[in-house]
DNA sequence: CATATAAACCCATAATATCCCATATAGGGA
DNA sequence: TCCCTATATGGGATATTATGGGTTTATATG
């Protein structure tokens, strides 16, 4: 499980330290890496193990071969996506695009999200997190859960 | 899996390096080579392990002999289908067909889609995927997957 | 068979990614 | 308090990848 946030540098060869404890859940799961992807809703990237990504995989694989919306998630989610592998000091390298949709320059904040986690410029997420805040006292009522909770 | 988009150079001797992380997936699997055949719903080249043709295969020899689809499907894939076998920089050579079908000049995309990857001349990806972007927004919520994503 | 054509092999190089070691820093325990 | 360990960071060394092009081998065709 990924929880709380850890605020690592990006050096100028464009790795970043994956905070330790993210690192350790993914280790425990066999992955010496993770997969993440653009998020389709904001200025975020996406973390998850690869267990996930092959999940979705199987999903659309699953759609009839020739229905439209497989092309369309597939080209959307899978060819925006990539492995980044650990260095052997728990490192990524972030490529050109991830570093441009979230606008990081020198500082990158990793936010636990549960079964995944995201990278943010921290400012960026900033503005993101007073606004999600703002909406959720407005709404609090409406976040339902089951009874085994 | 495939996934993730490199860009690579067609050289005159029409020749092109398979991406590495797609070229291990195919050797992990035993195969020193791809399979591809044009889309017959879009310009790009999809490419997959010789086990998914083989199972094509098989799927097109249980339908009905006289069912009209047998004919499409052998006709449209297999026919066009090309065994490409890596070079040992693990590169392939590719056809005219393919050439024309895509109109690959200097260019080539390599887009990964999960169990398949496809090849594209990079514009007309870029045509392809803003469109398939706008339709993933509108419909994220009918992909459903099952229960412990 | 001989030859044209295409395919595969081999080597060289530049760019990039990965490894490896060195140092800094913070927190925990004796 | 002081040392030990785990983590984060910096940067040189090494390995991998992509690419170019010459040479050899295979294939087809008359």
């Amino acid at each position: 499980m990924f929880i709380s946030t850890f605020e690592n540098k990006l050096d100028k060869k464009g790795r970043v330290s994956v905070p330790a404890t993210f690192r350790s859940h993914l280790t425990n799961l066999g992955y010496n890496g993770v997969v993440c992807y653009p998020s389709f809703t904001n200025l975020s990237i996406e973390f998850c193990a690869q267990s996930r990504i092959e999940k979705i995989i199987e999903t659309i694989d699953n759609l009839n071969p020739f229905e439209e919306n497989r092309d369309i998630f597939s080209t959307s989610i899978l060819a925006n996506s990539h492995q980044l592998n650990f260095d052997t000091e728990g490192r990524v390298t972030l490529t050109e695009k991830l570093i441009e949709h979230t606008g990081v320059k020198e500082k990158v904040l990793f936010v636990g999200q549960g079964k995944t986690f995201q990278m943010w410029e921290p400012s960026q997420f900033k503005k993101f997190s007073d606004e999600a805040r703002k909406k959720a006292k407005s709404q609090r009522s409406n976040l339902k859960w089951n009874q085994n909770n």
